[in-house]
DNA sequence: GAAAAGATTAAA
DNA sequence: TTAATCTTTTCC
């Protein structure tokens, strides 16, 4: 299903606002039609939804809808303006989620941000500006792309107005388009979760190195974010991977994802249903 | 100038 | 559970 939805995207020119993927995408039936599996409970348990039937045959078993809800259809896909980024990251992270990252072929959605801020001390900005997170520091809808433990590339999308030091961080994507691409540059034959749950993974997959750092995601050509469809519900959590930091930090609920979509990272029963 | 730690991942 | 891997930042 979702090969289909997307081998009929790669068939089109995606240069023009016309013709884009996104919305054969989203009006393709597949992508229309919600999986039972996704639907909501409403029991206490918020992450029900999420997890697979469990006495299903393998066989029998949906798999994994690469759209995260009911897309909201949409006419026209275009770069978000630079003002929508001018916004504190905490406003921004969530907002972020269902837009659409894109460079050439390869379109990703997002699906699970986190937001760093001034004054935080899990943020990268906490140090004050150096040569690597001067980008932080400058206007919003810029990336930040660093290195992490050596070996994986971090996309970050900055926030707020300049000399802040906000951003948001991308800890997972939906495939969209180009997944022979993403597959390859991943060295992973596979459409499942794994593929694209995780930061590290993310800009293996669109190919970054921290040489994108700074590059504008408001205009046309290289790494673009597009407008996409808001989601209708979402979970927050803390966020991953920060113990370093003082604890009001550690336990804010700064993590954002949307709610019953596969493409989520690890930990995911942190995550809870936002008010 | 040296050393520790890190917004992670994949394999065992 | 742990190794891989290297830049950034801090400490002496």
């Amino acid at each position: 299903m979702q090969l289909r939805a997307m081998s009929l995207s790669r068939s089109l020119p995606a240069t023009t606002e016309s013709s884009n993927p996104f919305v054969s995408f989203c009006y393709s039936p597949t992508a229309m039609t919600p999986t039972k599996r996704f639907k909501r409970t409403g029991s206490r348990n918020s992450l029900q939804p999420s997890e697979p039937v469990r006495k299903t045959r393998r066989s029998l078993r949906p798999k994994p809808n690469p759209s995260p809800q009911s897309p909201i259809p949409f006419g026209k896909t275009k770069t978000l303006h630079r003002d929508f980024f001018l916004i504190d990251a905490l406003d921004l992270a969530p907002r972020l989620l269902g837009k659409f990252l894109r460079r050439e072929d390869v379109v990703l959605q997002i699906t699970e941000v986190e937001a760093y801020r001034p004054n935080d001390s899990a943020c990268h900005g906490r140090f004050g500006v150096t040569s690597r997170t001067a980008p932080v520091f400058g206007p919003g809808g810029h990336a930040y792309v660093y290195l992490c433990y050596g070996l994986h590339m971090m996309l970050n999308i900055v926030a707020d107005k300049e000399g802040a030091g906000a951003a948001v961080l991308i800890r997972s994507c939906a495939p969209i388009s180009g997944l022979d691409v993403i597959q390859q540059r991943r060295g992973l034959k596979t459409e499942k979760p794994i593929l694209l749950t995780g930061p590290g993974k993310v800009g293996q997959a669109l190919g970054l190195s921290t040489e994108w750092s700074n590059h504008p995601l408001y205009t046309p050509g290289g790494l673009e974010l597009l407008d996409g469809p808001e989601p209708e519900n979402i979970l927050v959590g803390p966020r991953v991977g920060i113990q370093y930091a003082l604890p009001e930090h550690v336990n804010a609920l700064w993590r954002f994802a949307i709610a019953g979509t596969p493409w989520i990272s690890a930990p995911k029963n942190t995550l809870r249903p936002a008010l």
